[in-house]
DNA sequence: CGGAATCACTTGACACTGTAAAGACTAACC
DNA sequence: GGTTAGTCTTTACAGTGTCAAGTGATTCCG
């Protein structure tokens, strides 16, 4: 699924977006350097500035490729896939997928204290990415429950793939304390998707 | 619900801490700098370096500050409830308040790359926090559905009170460009619980 | 064909940052 | 009353982001 060019990128800018992701899962969005940056790209200290403006600018590129992967692979993951509650399961595997094979674009994705995030680029891809979303949870709604609240029920399975994707290091730390092994987390994906989707069908509004 | 003492904090240490949120509020944590923290206290700026050794020192102690009040507040959110689903309910309602009011502590609570995760306070409080959230997640399924995992359930509703809080400023945005008015977070958090209430309640394992 | 302009950087500069080391001042204690 | 410990300040230095100016190439155009 590599989504986001991996074969040696053509073009500074690509180089200097790959080595921004190598940097953070390197030494952390914490310690992020734009100067690290840029001498793991072997250019000059000011090359960066050049191409994305300030370091806020680089984190938005990087946000927006890491937002399009996962739009594409979401897309990718509802294709083919007839019943809406197994392609909601997929969008599920799909987004903590991405959220691991690309951690350093997921990590800045909704950082909207390091990246622009009124760019008009990654509202764009986010308003197509949550629309992905809700037309999947419309069609559970279609199909098994009329009366879910569509938008509510959307939001709360972002929400928590969102929060698993954030969760997981402390999850995996509890386990570890327990004693036992953590399951992938594709699998717990899939897991919550079950519990939510029992949700999703069983709810009846307040009346 | 003032659990962080906002009463003039006594001892520079408490100075330092309350600081040190108000900066990450101001400017975000992307541009924390533990100068400004000292400028802002009226000391030196070398001063937070005694008491806390580094930048990740310092908000590693909001880390904790924040993670103990989150737990307090869970714990007085079941207290007095006698009805598991309404405990639940309302520790999610506590989880997103305590997030709002105290955004600096809670913004820095999972974030790995800038506190010192294996700190043994900070594990401590975690574990309680859990603790606390999986008992009651054990009494619903005590009374409503005993197939139910109980620790995986747990772990979806901290997820999705986690990711809620991450997603919200983009939900509001969304609502924004839809040309809606975003609901109070605590009654999305309600609104979400009783969705995850139904699915833990009906769910029923693969045979 | 030759000059001008644009592109894609590099160089140099400056104010700011985190952190370590050493110094200073105060209070407590034997 | 001298020593010690605690709490900060001062000094220093390497590293950082970003801006302005400089430098070659490449492209465009008359």
């Amino acid at each position: 699924m590599e989504t986001i060019s991996t074969e040696d990128p053509t073009g500074l800018a690509a180089v200097l977006r790959a080595a921004a992701a190598q940097v953070i899962i390197d030494k952390g969005l914490g310690a992020f350097s734009i100067r690290e940056v840029a001498r793991r790209a072997g250019v000059s200290h000011a090359a960066p500035g050049y191409h994305f403006g300030d370091s806020q600018g680089l984190l938005t590129a990087l946000a927006i490729e890491g937002f399009e992967t996962l739009y594409r692979e979401m897309q990718s993951a509802v294709s083919g896939v007839t019943d809406p509650i197994e392609q909601l399961t997929s969008i599920g595997r799909a987004y903590v997928r991405v959220a691991t094979r690309f951690p350093a674009h997921c990590e800045v994705i909704f950082r909207e204290d390091v990246i622009d995030a009124g760019n008009a680029d990654y509202e764009r891809v986010g308003l197509e990415t949550f629309g992905l979303l809700e037309s999947t949870v419309q069609a559970i709604a279609d199909a098994y429950n009329p009366r879910l609240p569509v938008t509510t029920a959307a939001r709360l399975c972002w929400s928590t793939m969102q929060g698993l994707v954030e969760l997981e290091a402390k999850m995996r730390r509890l386990d570890e304390l327990a004693g036992v092994d953590t399951p992938n987390i594709e699998d717990t994906a899939e897991r919550f998707t079950a519990l939510l989707v029992s949700g999703l069908v069983h709810h009846r509004p307040d009346r």
